[in-house]
RNA sequence: GGGAGAGUUCCCGAGUGGCCAAAGGGGGCAGACUGUAAAUCUGUUGCGCUUCGCUUCGAUGGUUCGAAUCCGUCCUCUCCCA
């Protein structure tokens, strides 16, 4: 890889489910000599190609598309790798003197990613991960967080005792590395981002209208054969990656039995509806992020506008 | 037509005379988020500016110092016998 002096420019496309981003991506990219990654945390699995609402081969237009559907659903994967990755595809799109459209709703992988943060090298170990399980189980959260802020008192502060995961995570790093979870965030910021971000985020200033669009997109999924697809997983086991996907899961009652139907399409589109109004949140925050509301702007004319901007400036 | 029961805040659902603006759950809204992230966790949720006040528990009329809780009537619903 050669060695630049500059920073390679990517343009991020990010918003909530459903709000238009594979299709802005694709324009983007079309228009400007682009590629696409993928920074979606479901879209890298195969089998939950409808659920994920995974790009089709003809949506694609011939534009190259990468960290998509590759990776089986009982397949173990982690920001970590994510970055790994992604930092790779960037880089050889930028060397084949291409533009990166880094498109995609995880906001946890496209935040990494552009601030370049940088995970415990240690990989995770379920053995302690066990251990520590059931110490929380004996414990109980505050007196595991007491423990905590032996090592660590700012994490201990911070976090809530029924926030579990977190905890036991913060033990970990520290077991595992010998860093508290405070060193190790620092740390993780200390090497400079490679890439000269444009973020647009696509939203709507009416959330009702995405709400709206999410419901319709279910519907749409369901013609498409979505519960064949759900079917297909029904009786796999799992907690983790592909089976975490809103899309399978919220049919099972349906293809058991237990509920109708529009019951389960319902729910489907609920819990969809939730994640997006996450996903806001999370983006919401960030204040680089130039936002384009699709219930007033025209996201394809906004979108190359902004980037012919950021294109131009040295 | 006779009998049994039910109507509670956006929804489900507890609550049987004061400690009830009303448990709990869902949903909504808001927030968090560094190797499970479409996951996970938190806060809030009748109205008004609060210590406080106002309006709620099908409707209406009572009993009572005091009612979502007791009584009368009415409306709606479920179930059983016809």
């Amino acid at each position: 890889m050669a060695e630049y002096s500059k920073k390679t420019k990517a343009v991020f496309v990010v918003g909530p489910t459903a709000s238009g981003k594979t299709e802005l991506g694709i324009h983007i990219a079309k228009h400007f000599n682009g590629e696409i990654v993928s920074a979606d945390s479901m879209q890298i699995y195969n089998g939950i190609h409808i659920a994920s609402a995974a790009p089709d081969v003809e949506e694609m237009q011939g534009i190259p598309h990468h960290l998509l559907e590759f990776l089986e659903t009982d397949d173990v994967f982690s920001v970590a790798d994510y970055v790994k990755l992604a930092r790779q595809c960037i880089a050889d799109i930028a060397d084949r003197g291409k533009l990166p459209v880094i498109v995609g709703g995880t906001g946890l992988y496209i935040n990494s990613l552009i601030d370049n943060t940088e995970f415990v090298e240690e990989a995770v170990d379920l053995t302690l991960r066990n251990r520590l399980e059931k110490r929380f189980e004996l414990l109980g959260g505050e007196m595991m967080l007491d423990e905590l802020s032996e090592i660590d008192k700012e994490t201990a502060k911070r976090l809530h005792p029924n926030d579990r995961r977190r905890i036991i995570r913060a033990f970990e790093i520290y077991y595992s590395t010998g860093k508290t979870v405070t060193e190790q965030n620092l740390l993780s910021h200390s090497t400079p981002s490679f890439v000269e971000p444009l973020i647009l985020g696509i939203t709507f200033q009416n959330r009702a209208l995405l709400y709206e669009r999410i419901n319709r997109r279910v519907d749409l999924m369901l013609e498409r054969g979505l519960l064949d697809e759900a079917r297909q997983t029904l009786n796999r086991v799992g907690g983790s990656g592909a089976f975490q996907a809103i899309g399978h899961k919220e049919l099972y009652c349906y293809l058991k039995g237990e509920c109708s139907l529009a019951e389960a399409s319902e729910l489907l589109k609920q819990q969809t509806r939730r994640y997006a109004k996450r996903q806001l949140t999370w983006f919401r925050r960030d204040d680089r992020i130039n936002w384009i509301y699709a219930d007033h702007d025209n996201p394809s004319e906004k979108g190359i506008e902004l980037v012919n901007e950021f294109l131009k400036e040295e």
